[in-house]
RNA sequence: GCCUCUGUAGCUCAAUGGAAGAGCAGCUCCGUCCUAAGGAGAGGGUUGGGGGUUCGAGUCCCUCCAGGGGCACCA
């Protein structure tokens, strides 16, 4: 037999074939067969695809061919996040247009793709910077204008000098540019936002409802990102001031303790607390602000830094006690969090007590954690005859003198009314108390912020608003969309640190819409994970020119069954488009408040226990191993390689093992005697049992997300079936033909080309990707006979072949004359037997 | 520092509390003028360490060790 396994002339043959074929377009309206939307996060189009697109799409491939596989009607687009940066920046660089540039990497994109055999409904692509797309982009801009869910406001922002625009909350990484690393600076700028924080609750309570589907990483970097803090709100009169401060607590308990109170030098209140000052502290205020303005976040974050700070000459009264607490500025307490001020509680929080010590500031013990705390919820500790225990039957600790807070739980002490509570019990009493008086309550604050969506740079969604000459926001009326683009090739793109559209005079210039007066554009574009937010909705219609999409689409379709893509995306791309659904859901537009109901975050592919890079030379290009392996073998090198969201050294993977794996399977795809449609009842038992194991395990591990172990699975089957055919059975057995066209359809998920090639050998029409996996034989899957151990003492001392239908009596009579166990018991009683049919016995011995 | 997840053969992973397994790599043999493809076979384990619960622990509990991830002046 001369035949060669040869990929790449495959490769030729059944490309061309799926091009007429088209496999994989989604059927329409009629089609009643159960639905699922399989999603792969949408790349953006910058050079040729890598190895961890390779990956990703793998993975989303898998199940979307499984699905279809199983008679589902399966929805699985592709399209390109096509605005951003790169194009920009490549524009800068070369002179190229941007627009030219970008379709140039999506058709080089589509290309790969298509040669990657992805299972992509080719009718649906989509592309953000297409002004198709982004006109419902601002569609959408303006459903959130006038829900109030949009505003413009100035604002303390974070810029990034390199890349000259500012940037959201959740793009600065450890106070670095997330696309280009560049250190971060703080500026004060009017910009656009959206009103995210509205959201912070149900953003927070609805991923109770992903658990268990999404990542648990994932789901508590959500947690931890919108960080709700629960605690009360607490007004503090000032000394000279009508209006009281608020601060937020967590510890209300602790409201004896405080002993100063601080301010974020950066906020309005310091600035106005010190007003009335001497002029030492004034100057003293005023070069501290300065020097906390000069700071990045990242030094000012920093929990290694000694605390500094400055008085502000001003008090406030203690609204229980009257006593007069200082009020000091220091960079600790940030500006946009809670009210921008704290109440100081030294002796029961770290920073405070750092901070008091440093300037030699009181500290008063509320809480006495060493107090003994018995039983549930005690509101006075006793002993075992139920006398109260005194505090001088313990040692007390002074934190000015440790230098550590009294941060545990235990009794209220020097606290008033608060006095012997428990810590639970005093938060409570205590807000009760601010409620009495009017002077605060329960309070929650997040960590959360409002989503900065304005961008001073060229490659983005316009945003739809006109600037009248009397400073009013009007929307473009929706029959004026797109506000397309004004062309490149007169304007100057280089970051300059206001928006290059502001340069297109031409296009600035537009009548208001409300009584054709002159009026200006909004020169600024939007963050593009604006454009991602929402694009899953768009390919239920993606060519659509009445409306962003169709609701009866979205009705069949969403939300996203699967969702695949890197766990870089996290909390930016996917908290984002979480609050932008809920936000439809509420405008009506869709029915549902979660966009994705379970989500696959793959692992990446690393190179010798590093991540590849360019600059450090540890590359794996795609197509050099395209060329080398085939597609199919780096596809099923990828899946198997372990679980999806493990990274996938390079290195300790063999994509010649792959090859030569799927080789072994496709010859014997040649070797098949038995007849096309050959029952296989009567032929090789053991072969089929096996074949069938394979059918009835493969659904439920792809289900399970572990492609690696059907692939295992796989390789078991090609084996057995190598024996038979070579064995006993021979190539003319049924149960051959019946395991080879298991391991065809099996293959299909993950091999394209080879599964189809066998499935071409087997005598079958193309393709094999709608050829549908078949049921389990149960009757071929019960085990007749079974061998049961017997153990003494839990240690195995013989075995014995019995029917599968033993009964419990009869297995153990069976197994005491077992001559290993007669010989292991000796002189010993039997004092119990554990009788586990047919499997086990043990029998206890002393 | 705090919170979490994971430690099973050289590698990647399996094993409703019931016999520690598979695939890959490596090794030996067959085959071939040579090389490779191909075929056959055997080996490989203190389940990270220690303690506990149990008739029985890779699996449950405690503790230590190692690695990964997240958070880290958020009041």
């Amino acid at each position: 037999m001369s035949e060669e396994y040869d990929v790449h002339a495959m490769q030729e043959r059944w490309l061309q074939e799926w091009d007429r074929l088209r496999p994989f377009a989604t059927d329409d309206d009629g089609d009643t067969r159960p639905r699922k939307y399989v999603l792969d996060m949408f790349p953006y189009p910058s050079g040729d695809l890598h190895m961890g697109h390779a990956e990703s799409y793998a993975y989303g491939d898998v199940l979307a061919r499984y699905w279809r596989q199983q008679g589902f009607n399966v929805l699985h687009p592709i399209g390109w996040d096509s605005f951003g940066l790169p194009a920009e920046n490549a524009a800068i660089r070369r002179g190229v247009d941007p627009a030219g540039w970008t379709n140039e990497n999506i058709e080089q994109h589509k290309r790969s793709m298509r040669r990657y055999a992805t299972a992509f409904d080719w009718d649906r692509i989509l592309h953000t910077s297409d002004p198709g797309y982004y006109k419902w982009n601002q569609w959408l801009f303006l459903e959130l204008f006038k829900a109030g869910l949009a505003y413009r406001k100035p604002a303390n922002v974070n810029w990034c000098p390199n890349d000259q625009t500012v940037l959201a909350n959740e793009q600065v990484i450890d106070g670095h540019c997330e696309r280009c690393d560049a250190l971060v600076e703080k500026k004060q700028l009017t910009q656009w936002f959206f009103k995210i924080t509205d959201y912070a609750d149900r953003l927070l309570d609805d991923l109770n409802q992903l658990e268990g589907r999404w990542p648990e990483k994932v789901l508590r970097m959500q947690r931890n990102w919108i960080g709700r803090s629960e605690g009360a709100d607490v007004d503090f009169a000032i000394e000279g001031r009508d209006e009281p401060v608020r601060v937020f607590t967590t510890r209300p308990d602790t409201l004896f303790g405080v002993t100063f109170m601080v301010v974020a030098p950066d906020s309005d209140l310091a600035s106005e607390l010190v007003a009335g000052a001497d002029e030492a502290t004034q100057a003293a205020f005023a070069e501290y602000l300065q020097r906390t303005q000069r700071m990045t976040d990242i030094d000012r974050q920093s929990t290694e830094r000694e605390k500094t700070g400055v008085p502000l000459g001003r008090d406030a009264i203690h609204p229980f006690t009257g006593e007069r607490l200082a009020i000091w500025a220091a960079d600790y307490v940030l500006a946009d969090y809670g009210h921008g001020a704290v109440m100081a509680v030294p002796a029961h929080d770290q920073r405070d007590l750092d901070f008091a010590r440093a300037f030699d500031l009181p500290v008063k013990v509320v809480l006495d954690t060493n107090a003994p705390v018995t039983g549930v919820m005690p509101m006075i500790p006793i002993d075992d005859d139920g006398n109260a225990i005194e505090p001088e039957s313990y040692e007390p600790v002074d934190p000015a003198v440790t230098g550590e807070a009294l941060t545990g739980s235990g009794r209220m002490i020097q606290s008033g009314p608060l006095d012997g509570l428990s810590k639970q019990n005093a938060i409570a009493r205590a807000i009760a108390m601010l409620e009495e008086r009017g002077i605060g309550g329960a309070a929650k604050t997040y960590r959360l912020r409002d989503w900065l969506i304005s961008r001073q740079r060229y490659w983005g969604t316009p945003i739809p608003i006109v600037h009248t000459a009397d400073g009013e926001m009007v929307p473009v009326p929706l029959e004026q969309l797109p506000v397309t683009l004004p062309d490149a090739s007169g304007l100057d793109l280089k970051p300059k640190g206001s928006s290059p559209l502001g340069a297109a005079t031409e296009w600035m210039q537009v009548p208001s819409p409300i009584d054709g007066s002159p009026a200006q554009r909004d020169p600024d574009t939007m963050d593009t994970f604006v454009d991602s937010s929402w694009y899953y909705l768009r390919f239920l219609s993606p060519n659509d020119d009445t409306k962003a999409f169709d609701p009866k689409q979205a009705e069949r379709w969403a939300p996203v069954d699967r969702y695949v893509g890197g766990v870089e995306h996290a909390i930016l791309h996917l908290l984002y488009a979480r609050f932008i659904t809920k936000v439809l859901f509420d405008l009506g537009h869709v029915s549902f408040t979660e966009p994705f109901e379970s989500l696959l975050n793959q692992g990446m592919v690393i190179l010798d226990g590093a991540k590849m890079s360019k600059s450090k030379g540890n590359l794996v290009t795609l197509s050099e191993e395209l060329d080398r392996f085939g597609v199919d073998a780096i596809r099923v090198t990828m899946s198997f390689a372990g679980p999806p969201e493990d990274d996938i050294d390079w290195k300790d993977v063999s994509p010649a093992g792959a090859q030569k794996f799927l080789a072994r399977a496709w010859r014997l795809s040649g070797e098949v005697k038995a007849p096309k449609g050959a029952d296989a009842k009567g032929g090789d038992a053991a072969l089929r049992r096996e074949t069938h194991r394979f059918w009835r395990d493969a659904p439920g591990l792809i289900e399970a997300l572990k492609f690696n172990v059907v692939v295992a699975r796989l390789m078991e089957l090609t084996n057995a079936a190598r024996k038979a055919v070579d064995g006993a059975a021979g190539a003319a057995d049924p149960a051959v033909r019946e395991a080879v066209e298991a391991i065809a359809l099996g293959l299909s998920l993950y091999a394209p080309y080879t599964a189809e090639d066998m499935w071409a050998r087997l005598g079958h029409e193309p393709s094999i990707a709608n050829a549908g996996w078949r049921k389990p034989d149960a009757t071929l899957l019960v085990e007749q006979s079974t061998t049961a151990i017997v153990q003494v003492n839990g240690k195995v001392r013989d075995r014995v072949e019995v029917p599968a239908s033993i009964g419990a009596d009869e297995l153990e009579a069976l197994a005491r004359e077992l001559p290993g166990v007669v010989r292991s018991v000796g002189d010993g009683q039997i004092v119990k037997a554990i009788v586990r049919a047919p499997q086990l016995v043990n029998l206890v011995v002393r």
